[in-house]
DNA sequence: TAGTAAAAATGACCATGGTCAATTTAACAG
DNA sequence: CTGTTAAATTGACCATGGTCATTTTTACTA
């Protein structure tokens, strides 16, 4: 039989979560040890990997409240518009675009929306979807209404990835992100004329 | 003063990528093991390094290749519409999908089109988009005439991406691939009505 | 309270990507 | 042919992610 997990497991979950964090902060994602994570929680190099199965588990843990809490953030603004809706993405962006390390993790879970087995990045592309259509839906007449609103949201996802990725192989500021963003946005929800 | 390369070392590189190869055809790209590469090339793992800054860049080389050689192969059609122009993707597909490696180096360097050191990933999607481009032009109003050419391409990449990451993510079969990459060129090619 | 079975934690150990000071080889000058 | 310099190669070495048989702790039962 197997049984709930012991109190002692969520407390040193969460002992590494916190660790892992204040290493992170210090020296961002790229520099981050397993080792000294297990160092810094008081817990042997073998428990971190009883917890998070592997390096990039824990970051997503860590990278996945990054985006929960920069679509905390999004989810403040209310854009009636390809440029409002371009530039209320710009706590996401931030936290893309805080280390090579996030902008990897992130895109390798960009298109994980359907998967049944949800990881924390996962989560977050969801309800980033949910965010989107919802003021997609209250848009009215400023948008096209040839297709769904889960392919104008899906489509949404699909240039904000596009534009991650350009922002770091080219060199570009946070600023041209969005106004490529808001390009793309234009072209993609604008109603036909 | 620097000298040209000796022939000694475009022979080594050659001979590299052929054992890289011919191992990567036998187990794939996640069993590739740098220091089999060197035995198999006759040489000593530091060469392998010298010739190649780190393994994700002798897998660009690799992968690389394979999508100049799916590019080729699609060349070959004409599409003349969204379905079909879904359909000449299959063999970029079919690379993309042969690997979580091949995955993960496309993804990294799916964006990398504006980058002024051009490996040999971001070459060929820089080639995709020249291919798609060409196409579109042909098209006459059975494409959207509201947004530029070069933007019409940058989408279809935009897409291409999305698709090869849900096809990941999801258990998606290649030609739910296609589908789903129609479902999107329809909506984001087709003119207005 | 003692017995016990599963869960949790441990740390020595391994695999592999990557480094670099030292060595060998190629190419050219005189 | 000999000497000289930079290119090319070498392989011992390191860093770090990840494994797993063993040990310790927990929570439950009689």
């Amino acid at each position: 039989m197997s049984r709930a997990p012991q109190k002692r497991k969520i407390e040193t979950h969460d002992r590494l979560l916190t660790a892992a964090r204040s290493l992170s902060d210090l020296n961002g994602y790229d520099a981050l040890r397993m080792e000294e994570v297990a160092l810094k929680a008081g817990v042997a190099k073998g428990t971190v990997f009883s917890h998070f199965a592997d390096k990039d588990r824990l970051l997503s843990a860590l990278i996945g409240a990054d985006l929960h809490a920069a679509l905390d953030q999004m989810e403040q603004a209310a854009p009636t518009d390809p440029r409002s809706l371009a530039d209320a993405h710009e706590p996401l962006f931030q936290v893309a675009a805080r280390d090579r390390v996030s902008f990897d993790i992130i895109l390798r879970y960009s298109g994980a929306a359907l998967e049944t087995d949800l990881g924390p990045i996962t989560q977050s592309f969801g309800r980033h979807m949910e965010i989107v259509a919802g003021w997609l839906s209250t848009w009215g007449d400023a948008v096209r209404k040839d297709i769904d609103l889960e392919l104008q949201a899906e489509g949404v996802q699909a240039f904000m990835v596009q534009v991650i990725a350009l922002n770091f192989c080219a060199l570009h500021s946070s600023t041209e992100i969005t106004d490529r963003f808001e390009t793309y946005l234009s072209a993609w929800l604008t109603p036909a004329r």
